[in-house]
DNA sequence: TATTGTTATACTCTATAACTATA
DNA sequence: TATAGTTATAGAGTATAACAATA
């Protein structure tokens, strides 16, 4: 079944690729980002909260297309660690605004670390001229697809949406 | 929460574009096959007896990495819609060989051509000469983390086994 | 009456492992 | 005793929708 010699064509097409490469950067991802103590959705969460603190739960959760209550019991799994803090919005005081503890900022510096050694993995078997290109393009498929920046679609949402 | 110029550093690097676009790739397929009443692991299984047809049902399931109950109702579905037959093995009766049938086979056609739809929409945004160089850094990049040619790993894989 | 956050429930999907028939 | 295929079961993860507090 394995042929020592497979011939370039078994690998299938752009779309197969990008699908195959991109689970597997996920699950590499899952795998070091386990590593301290975190999912991939609340690394990317934390991400988040670090670069626009102080916003209501709701408007994270939609950012990052979560259904409410999944979105709950990761901010509560967050903030027992000490990670993430919610606070009461004084405008509105149904509204939980977050924030990063010092522990949370602390985490995002290890985390970056390991985002950056994921890269790295990643793209091991390019070089930094067809690294960069190969950005470009992921950034401008993406962008012609109608996706979020930084926000991880999953596979939970439907397809045809905009397609 | 939307800024119209959004930064391109928002996108983030490779890996997350990787798994961002592979993951909308598989989602916008499994809702193109679905129109031909397939699943995308179903769709995987067709691709493959098609191309390597009279193998026992185990070698399918090795090279695809799916566990054998997941495997075999996969087949059940399949064979009830008289698309893939099974066949005892005259050599080894404990074995089934996977065969298309005509409808099968008709079936292939329609798959490659809803194959083909879905390459062009993922790749709208790029021109011909670079979609080739993006498919063979992909092939680069997989062949260099270890990939299946043609085998979609799915989250389902432990990473680690080999990163 | 609508909205924010929360909780409870029901459902889908998956792997694990017991089982049968051949070898 | 081991292996191909099958079936049964139990567990994880998910969304849907009911609920409480505030607007």
């Amino acid at each position: 079944m394995t042929d020592k010699t497979t011939e370039d064509r078994a690998w299938g097409g752009v779309a197969f690729l990008l699908a195959q490469v991109g689970a597997y950067a996920a699950s590499a991802f899952a795998e070091r980002v386990s590593e301290v103590g975190l999912t991939p959705p609340q690394a990317g969460l934390l991400r988040l909260v670090a670069m626009r603190p102080g916003q209501a739960q709701r408007a994270y959760a939609a950012y990052l297309r979560m259904p409410p209550s999944r979105f709950v019991s990761m901010v509560d799994a967050l903030e027992e660690r000490g990670i993430v803090e919610r606070r009461r919005a004084a405008s509105d005081r149904r509204a939980n605004e977050l924030h990063l503890t010092d522990a949370g900022n602390a985490l995002m510096r290890q985390l970056a670390a390991v985002g950056r050694a994921h890269e790295d993995a990643m793209c091991a078997a390019l070089d930094p001229e067809e690294r960069r290109s190969l950005r470009a393009w992921l950034v401008r498929i993406a962008a012609d697809r109608g996706l979020t920046p930084g926000a991880h679609p999953g596979y939970r949402r439907r397809p045809g949406d905009d397609d």
